[in-house]
DNA sequence: GTAAAAAATACCCCATTGGGGTATTGCACC
DNA sequence: GGTGCAATACCCCAATGGGGTATTTTTTAC
């Protein structure tokens, strides 16, 4: 076990797969697998004990499945690449598992030397995606199920008093606690918010919430 | 010119890349150059003249751009594949793009021979995407920029009534408005909306004429 | 260094909205 | 013939939103 070998951890529910993968990564030289789980219900004792470079992951699991499992590990471990594998063609799965943060997606019928160099273009930061699965990408895109959100109208140029204020809107507080919690007045806490609607073009708490968690103000 | 021959219409506004492409394009068995355009000002004429299976797409083009000229292009001929190329690595662009129904996506200084796979590619049905474009989309997923609305939950099991009251909010009335319209007292409007809100899940006027719009309640 | 602009504070008025009830009528389904 | 639902209608009241005006402080600009 070199030093240059990449750690791969196997979260996949079907013994034989299972089995094959790990003799297939063992068997070739620079892949490790340092662990093999058949679901991920503990996830985190998992990662921890197999320290992996890069995850392959499945994402029909019984108990947590492998989209779950995806967004724990990229919550808390950001530096695992994870590499999604499934049979299944689901749009809405792989869309799913996308969002969630992985890193690159291959379907299981392809072919062991697709897996490793799906595997190693993941560690180096690349992001395999079978033909397959690119396709579905795109034309999700195309549909009308997808509403981007321009990264450049995120700059509302809302004030620190206006962030805190709309913070506390975000959690919920009338404009009676959040004077309380801001030490200032009723109805100054209303003249911000007067202010904030202004910036961020909308007309009601409920859509500046919206705006605010969908654009990560803070 | 035979009969299985890929015609290719290309838009690209610099000269010599434009004919570059021509003569890659014609020198190569089993692809036509149909059609080559300086900019999409007149991309109807230039599609009906050329013919093409493929659309080869600059995306900074003068006057109409590369991305307005795929929306029309999906549009009007859906059948017509769309390989967008740019010598750009801005993300917003490649989304635009990608939502306006591109079919694939190369860099310009990708080698010739992989603009002719990917040409052949979106021609096949397939979704050629460089591994730069691929990270990014990833990338893209893994942020807060998407929104994904599921087709399923569009079903909210509105009454006829409940739906004309809320496309009559969708205008823009106000209650009392709405009450004159529907021939039925303020009072009855307001039972009306609660019972809406309730069925969409949401708790304002402004988030039920969100998910309305979004989602097409009529 | 001073003037202009922006931010933070505070108050006024009042219409509109939202949530909690209750109640009656009519219609369909079993 | 009761049970459930849609549609109608009313009550009370808290919360929100938009329009003002005004003072103080801080920041920015020339």
């Amino acid at each position: 076990m070199g030093a240059m070998e990449i750690r791969v951890a196997i979260f996949e529910d079907n013994k034989l797969v299972r089995d094959a993968l790990e003799a297939i990564l063992n068997g070739t030289p620079g892949y490790t697998c340092s662990g093999v789980f058949a679901d991920g219900n503990n996830w985190e004792r998992s990662i921890k004990s197999s320290q992996p470079d890069v995850a392959l992951m499945d994402i029909e699991m019984p108990g947590m499945n492998g989209i779950e499992v995806t967004q724990h590990i990229t919550d808390e471990f950001p530096e695992i690449k994870i590499l999604i594998q499934t049979v299944f063609n689901d749009s809405e799965k792989i869309f799913q598992a996308l969002c969630a943060g992985a890193s690159g997606y291959i379907l299981k019928n392809d072919p062991p030397h697709k897996y490793l160099e799906a595997i190693n273009e993941v560690y180096s930061g690349g992001a395999p995606i079978s033909a397959t699965v690119a396709k579905k990408v795109l034309g999700f895109f195309s549909s009308k199920n997808v509403v981007l959100i321009s990264p450049e109208s995120t700059d509302y140029q809302l004030s620190e008093r206006e962030k805190e204020i709309l913070h506390l809107m975000v959690e919920g507080n009338n404009y009676r606690t959040i004077a309380d919690k801001s030490f200032i007045s009723y109805e100054t806490v209303r003249t911000h918010v007067k202010h904030i609607y202004k910036k961020l073009h909308v007309a009601s708490r409920s859509e500046a919430i919206q705006k605010a968690i969908h654009q990560g103000i803070h």
